[in-house]
DNA sequence: CGAGGTGTTGAGATTTGTCAACCTACGTGG
DNA sequence: CCACGTAGGTTGACAAATCTCAACACCTCG
């Protein structure tokens, strides 16, 4: 992997003239209650289907904040580091948004990375403020967007302070489902698109550990894993042991 | 700790008549770039000083989220809880921000305690959006805002996912000392509004291991501890702890 | 077919948690 | 003003979880 920035690789632009208006991902990425001509205006400052090949970087640590992200197709992790130290922070799935660490600082915070060939659409974020000044509905919903992540980021920050390497696991793997069920795959059978030891980074584990809580979980006939494809065959059991005692 | 709600109990708001224009915390709450009239317009969305005794939450999880608060003096901690499980999610200081939580759902996440008798101005989260959206600057900020606390959340994901129990504990000593340097009390001297178990559930430790890292550090000259009394006499130390080899 | 990246498993070391005892400081009520 | 009760803090011994290191299997891709 590579990992060198895709951007602003104007090559690599593959506009396939399809709208947001009439994008599959439209009740992801559009807000509710805004019309045809505000839509339109949306419309036009969308730079639509950036290919990220995998290992690439969407964009890197450092580098000047300036657009958001929205997946149309692929799978991406991001990575913060600092001080020789690295963590996975997230992993992103399609109709789902990027570069939302970049507003704080006016720097991005940490890289994105393709897991597997992707494409994006950009949006560039002056644009979308200076639209949303004007537009109470988008406004609502952009803050929604960067709220939102706030919630996630707490989340796993409880998850990381209070649950134990199985309770992790378990909670990481119910969470992956439901987002792939949301969009129409099967929410049981799954193909992993990071290694072991994105999972671990993620989780606050070692690879082994990660891979003994599989090996465990598929004893136990809670999972049937072969390498990355996961098939959860009792979801049941996942929640019980997310809901276990605590640490 | 009785922890009621402290609003809307209109009786504890004690108006001081003491306008952000000329507030000590001018810079950490207001934008940069706006003039004298905007101020103005600003100046009467605040609700000034609202007082939050000791123990009294600002406001709780699962409240319909209405207003952002800025600290003006005392200090909090923020709290999640979801399945029996409860985790600190941050203390917050004078010229700090509280609220954030409830943008992304309408909706507040976690609690917010009071861990001393303090005091905060209270914003109207939808007005303050409505005027954002005619001043430029004052929206920016409020993306910057939100911004940060994605940032900030996802330091403390490192710091659990990364970081040893004496790693954890000098990261969070040395981030208190900054951020009181920073609000012009000595970097040195400490005195912690907080118990070893709220540290410890920050910090994704149980309270005997604080405890333990604390007088371990101050058997190595690095603390002087006396309860919540805590002087860093070497930050150096504190901060090649933080540095060192990773999980 | 070989090489390298990825994944699994085992044994032992290390870190952290658990439980218990005890100490101290503080606030309350007599 | 003192005594007492309680919450908070410290420390020790031990248990449990997780990490570390190592060996090896597997799979994919040149």
């Amino acid at each position: 992997m590579s990992e060198t920035s895709v951007l602003p690789d104007k090559a690599a632009l593959v506009d396939l003239k399809v709208a947001c208006s009439t994008c599959s991902l439209r009740e992801l990425c559009l807000p509710v209650g805004i019309n045809a001509s505000e839509i339109e205006r949306l419309d036009q400052l969308v730079e639509r289907r950036v290919a990220v090949p995998r290992g690439a970087c969407l964009y890197q640590r450092g580098e000047p904040f300036q657009a958001l992200f929205a997946v149309k197709a692929g799978f991406f992790k991001t990575r913060a580091s600092s001080g020789g130290r690295e963590h996975v922070t997230g992993f992103q799935m399609a109709g789902e948004v990027l570069g939302l660490d970049g507003i704080g600082t006016e720097r991005h915070t940490c890289d994105a990375v393709a897991l597997e060939d992707s494409q994006v659409c950009r949006i560039e974020f002056d644009q979308l403020a200076e639209l949303s000044r004007r537009i109470a509905p988008l406004q609502r919903h952009l803050h929604r967007l960067i709220g939102r992540e706030v919630v996630r980021d707490q989340r796993v920050m409880m998850l990381l302070g209070t649950m134990r390497a199985e309770q992790r696991l378990a909670a990481f793997l119910l969470n992956l489902s439901q987002r792939f069920a949301i969009r129409g795959f099967s929410a049981s059978a799954m193909l992993l698109r990071m290694t072991r030891e994105e999972m671990g980074s993620y989780l606050g584990l070692k690879l082994e550990t990660v891979s003994r809580c599989l090996s465990k979980f598929a004893d136990d006939g809670v999972l049937a894993v072969h390498n990355r494809d996961v098939r959860i065959l009792n979801p049941q059991v996942l929640e019980e042991i997310v809901e276990a005692a605590t640490i």
